[in-house]
DNA sequence: TGTACATCAGTGAACGCGCGTTCACTGATGTAC
DNA sequence: TGTACATCAGTGAACGCGCGTTCACTGATGTAC
């Protein structure tokens, strides 16, 4: 699995991967490769597994932050460019097979995410009660930000440091524009 | 192009094309695709730009629709499903590329996105002013809307004609809490 | 109008290559009695 | 404690396959004079 992951690069998706060279990579023959997976794809399938384990992570280490700093937008997303800086390859593989070519890849990722969607709507609604503001949709409020983190995410894996800090300062732009657009139009309803 | 186009799938894309596959359903030999071509990439990048006069033309169709009818949002949005289903592969090849393996891809379409994303922003500035509601970060809005709808254009694609409809009035939720969010970020400065 | 020539899209045979997968086999480690 | 056996991760040789690309060649269409 390490030798998987140590070949993505904004270059290397997971579908041009060889048996063969994670093989190469991993210092064993081909053919042992059969003693650990069937095919290669349960070898990824295991790797977006270790990805949603990264994602939970994430946001407790998120929920933790927030209740000690405050500024929950602020701090979710310094958060969340701290793990992808962290884990890139694991979220380069997220964020490609999401959309990618293999429908159990897409269906695999899209469970993770919509498992951190569900959670994010939930502290959402929360937040929202304890400070007396109330949403609207906050489902759609949720997914809508981790679409934008995505993305931003996506774009900040090979962004250079100083882009990071751009990325970061128009994604919290985004997050605070949809945030209170939820709140002015649960006001007007 | 018509060929590769006809091919393209949600479990087919691009980068596991073979030219030989290509050649066989244009129906010439192997050989005869380099009095075209160079390469495939080369026959892949001229689809992109074929998806970029398609994404000019949306964005005219849209403009005119407004026109006419009023309701931006709406109308937009509406003109987006229209056109992404009578060019499914089209825009299947632009969604995917934008995140692939492929540097002259990705480079490729994300130009064709910046110049709508640019024309969207000053779209939304004399819709702005007409109307005399200003925005805040009129380009960051641009972009966050353009995110949303590429995103949730991905998902139409592969969706039922009743999940499409739901896609379509989320999407426009979400829209509509950017607009109205940066409007209030604006009011509040 | 005829003639000579250039261009162009097409062809089939052939090449070397990396691939996934199978097979029968090895030797170390773990387990039962 | 010793012995027999099972399990497990590993191996190299071999297979057939589809691939991209080269080559020399063909015949139709376009162009110059």
């Amino acid at each position: 699995m390490d030798a998987a992951l140590a070949q993505l690069s904004a270059d290397r998706g997971f579908g041009s991967l060889s048996l063969r060279e994670v093989a190469r990579e991993a210092g064993i023959a081909p053919t042992s490769f059969y003693r650990h997976f069937a095919e290669l794809d349960e070898l990824g399938l295991a790797l977006v597994d270790e990805g949603g384990v990264a994602l939970r992570q994430l946001m407790r280490q998120a929920r933790k932050r927030i209740a000690r700093d405050g500024s929950a937008i602020s701090t979710s997303v310094d958060t969340f460019m701290e793990y992808l800086g962290n884990n890139a390859n694991l979220f380069r593989l997220m964020l490609r097979e999401r959309t990618g070519v293999s429908k159990p890849f897409r269906t695999a990722v899209k469970a993770e995410i919509d498992h951190f969607v569900t959670e994010l709507a939930d502290d959402l609604r929360r937040f929202a009660d304890e400070q007396n503001k109330p949403l609207s949709d906050a489902r759609v409020v949720a997914e809508a930000m981790v679409t934008l983190v995505f993305n931003q995410g996506a774009e900040a894996l090979d962004a250079t440091a100083r882009e990071r800090e751009e990325l970061k300062a128009k994604l919290k732009t985004e997050l605070r524009m949809i945030l209170v657009g939820s709140q002015a139009l649960a006001a007007r309803a």
